[in-house]
DNA sequence: GAGCAACTTGACCGAACGGTCAATCTTGTT
DNA sequence: AACAAGATTGACCGTTCGGTCAAGTTGCTC
């Protein structure tokens, strides 16, 4: 799945008027992919969501797969981007933190991509799969084998990497994909920020502690 | 929503083969929606996947709503049963261990009933949305009462309750919910004992270490 | 074994789906 | 101002959807 950034275009162009509808397309259909999931959008409703017809649509997309693989990709290019911080000479304690605050906080921030991520792998990622097992893999492996370093220099005790990976991701990202879950047990209409708060720095301890770093409540990067 | 047990019937009876049928839709249902999600599924395709004419499940269920929330209602029954360990004569780290251990068996044993109640809460929780608000809640609600009382006697380091079981539900459920991503990273045809023995080890170091309690591992419960 | 309720099922229905298309309007270029 | 390429859109199409129904079969009761 090729991934192409649009350069700058001179505003108000005929090119850049283009990007802009596809833009807001995909905006709109990030929300509707989000709550009704694949299946459960229509074209009719994408439409709607956007306040274009249903034949403006497919002229710029052709298919609803092609529109839904165009919004993964857009998504994508997000997800990859957070495990910046984790490189070798980093200290563990402040990479691990910065990529679990980075991630709690493109939960809050961009729900519905987080959703529409969930869907399509809870489906069995019949159009990511071999972004999956491309892309993220080797990108899992890579800073596997920086913990792995962290953790032969005795700076972290040994956890598998991998695992680690995957209870990070599923704590983080069920602040966006569980919020019905969780609005309803904490009763409440919506969660506020100190929830996303409070969650972060349960996280931030589970994931810590069990390497074995320093974890101090309520710190931010800096103090 | 209310939840029913089949008594013991006669064998081969009338109302036995009844239930026979039914429940004999409801595991074939419970495969079709946790791989298309609700809307994702047909009834033709439901119907194909319990070998009966489509008819025959509108004989039984009426709609495919009723279908689906009577699939619903059978899986929660299992989803409250896990926390019957966390109690306040109970030993902290055994409790934990014990409902953790529960959890990822679960997730191993039964991966489509996890994913028929991950995409319910993925869109808002439609149909189960008075449930979470309802007996969810309030058991989470009691369960961390008893955490509470566990942290006041100084038997577990300060955290938050409910939000230590948002986290628990996530790494658990993300083995059977997200298991396409977890296989495609692990390029594995099928995730094996091993890969679910190791993440079971990974969630309970973080739980255990994050709630200062002792963690020893590959330990079983009795060593 | 007659009668009846429970069950089974192929054929059918209106509605909604994804997608197409030709007619029309807009816009950058010359 | 003329023109061509791009963009817009209402109307339409074949398919599939959830759901219905009537005709037929089965199995329990008396």
């Amino acid at each position: 799945m090729a991934r192409k950034e649009a350069q700058t275009l001179p505003t108000g162009g005929r090119a850049w008027q283009r990007q802009q509808r596809i833009g807001h397309i995909l905006a709109a259909a990030e929300r509707v992919f989000a709550e009704a999931g694949f299946e459960g959008a229509s074209m009719s409703g994408l439409a709607a969501a956007a306040d274009l017809p249903k034949a403006n649509l497919h002229y710029y997309f052709g298919t609803k797969e092609a529109l839904y693989t165009a919004l993964l990709d857009s998504i994508l290019t997000l997800w990859l981007s957070a495990t910046d911080s984790i490189r070798p000479e980093n200290d563990p304690a402040e990479a691990l933190t910065a990529y679990i605050r980075a991630k709690m906080h493109w939960s809050r921030t961009r729900p519905h991509a987080s959703k529409v991520f969930a869907n399509e792998v809870l489906h069995g990622a019949p159009y990511l799969g071999s972004y999956l097992a491309g892309e993220l893999r080797a990108l899992v492996q890579e800073k596997s084998r920086v913990l792995e370093g962290w953790i032969a220099e005795g700076r972290m005790e040994p956890v598998d990497p991998p695992h680690l990976f995957f209870a990070i991701w599923a704590m983080t990202q069920t602040y966006a994909d569980f919020e019905a879950q969780i609005r309803a047990v904490l009763d409440r209409p919506e969660l506020t920020a100190q929830d996303h708060a409070q969650g972060t720095d349960l996280v931030l301890r589970l994931v810590l502690k069990g390497c074995g770093l320093r974890f101090s409540e309520g710190k931010r990067l800096g103090e």
